[in-house]
DNA sequence: CAGCCCAGACTGGTCAGACCACTGACCACT
DNA sequence: AGTGGTCAGTGGTCTGACCAGTCTGGGCTG
């Protein structure tokens, strides 16, 4: 039996993080069962009331399944919702994430781009004329990742897809913390502006041109990650 | 001060049910504020640590914000997560779900079938190759659904992009009800095996033909379904 | 002996009512 | 007018008990 911890935090945020920690470490594999609530909680130092709201959470992010009469299971990484995506980018697979997410940019983004180019691009055409300009100020990355990610909003929203905004909002958190990254690098910010210029310059050719560009230059932002120094 | 209501099922799923559909219905619109949880409690016929979780788990999904000392918030549902879309799907709007789906679908399955077939399409190859064979089986729709599922899951896998199974993922539920729904019509099955031969003879030819075979079909389906009899 | 069945010991689900902690508005004081 | 404290209302947590499914092992039956 595990001492109880003490609980600096929130009793409910703190069993939640330290069962996360733990599903994520191993110490509950997936496919494994969950110690009984009442000996996870008092290992926990928090009520069952606290415990369960927690893991009421977590299930609904995909990490568990909890059934009456039967152990609470761990699911596996691939039966879990891309709400883990926040999680882990919280735990330092955020580097790793980073080219997936370029990927599905490049698949999603000029698809977006060139409806929202067909219906109305007079917001996108707005934005894409003054991203943040270069300066020292140490926030620069995390502001540049908000111009970008609004750039990202106006296509979803633009192309009149009711479920892209949903999808695009599913990667927010995750967004933000690749975004900070990726744009820390003064090579990749300017060539971004280069990218939103290109896009601005191919807006009024129509969709088409819009989707290659955008294609082309999420291809671009691709592999400047990949040729990073190492 | 509404009446307590009768708890039919599990008090839990009652709550939870019961606030969703005030949710989606107007009831409680976005922006507003939710009844305190000992007066929503009284209402709802269940006690506050029941209702809580059923709260806990809205909240997750991001229809709801709690925080300490303020009112619970109805959050309006651009800020929500993909989850809601499963709850959308219960309440009625699967139809109007559909060309969204298939335009998604227009935009992601190309790029990870382009991306399969570069890498390891022996799987994808094998499953294409024996879709469902017509009969009157009433649940041939459902098998269908299921069949076109297990498709795009192998490529979402096969894309090699950690990303996808899991986005791919979110979206199950629907795909589930919204396919029943648009392979419940013969010529639409009978349009999909020929995609699927369509694709499966475009898959030695590589890459960018197995893309393209697989951007077409996926837009013939979305012209298929628009062109629906109303 | 093989098989069925049921009690009991798990598991999670819910209840009850109390108290703690944070928020915001009101109000006396400066 | 500005400032600080007070307090009512909100969510957060605790306590300990009981309800309700699930599974297993032992005893009974055929």
């Amino acid at each position: 039996m595990t001492a109880p911890t003490p609980v600096p935090l929130r009793p409910a945020l703190h069993a939640e993080d330290t069962l996360l920690a733990r599903l994520l470490d191993g110490t509950y594999p997936p496919g494994s069962t969950l110690p009984a609530e009442r000996e996870l909680a008092a290992s926990l130092g928090v009520t069952r009331p606290t415990l369960r709201e927690a893991l009421q959470r977590l299930a609904r992010d995909g990490l568990l399944e909890i059934r009456q009469g039967k152990p609470t299971r761990v699911l596996h990484p691939h039966e879990g919702s891309l709400r883990v995506l926040a999680h882990l980018s919280r735990h330092g697979e955020l580097g790793r994430m980073v080219p997936d997410l370029l990927d599905l940019r490049a698949a999603l983004l000029p698809h977006w781009v060139a409806q929202t180019a067909d219906r109305d691009p007079r917001a996108l055409r707005e934005h894409l004329a003054s991203p943040p300009a270069e300066s020292d100020d140490p926030s620069l990355p995390r502001t540049f990742a908000a111009f970008d990610w609004a750039f990202q909003t106006l296509a979803a929203h633009g192309s009149g897809n009711a479920l892209a905004p949903l999808l695009l909002g599913a990667f927010a958190e995750v967004y933000a913390r690749a975004g900070a990254i990726y744009f820390s690098d003064p090579h990749r910010r300017d060539r971004s502006r280069e990218h939103y210029r290109a896009l601005l310059a191919a807006l009024p050719l129509g969709p088409a041109a819009a989707e290659q560009v955008t294609r082309s230059t999420s291809l671009d932002s691709l592999q400047l990650w990949e040729a990073r120094r190492v």
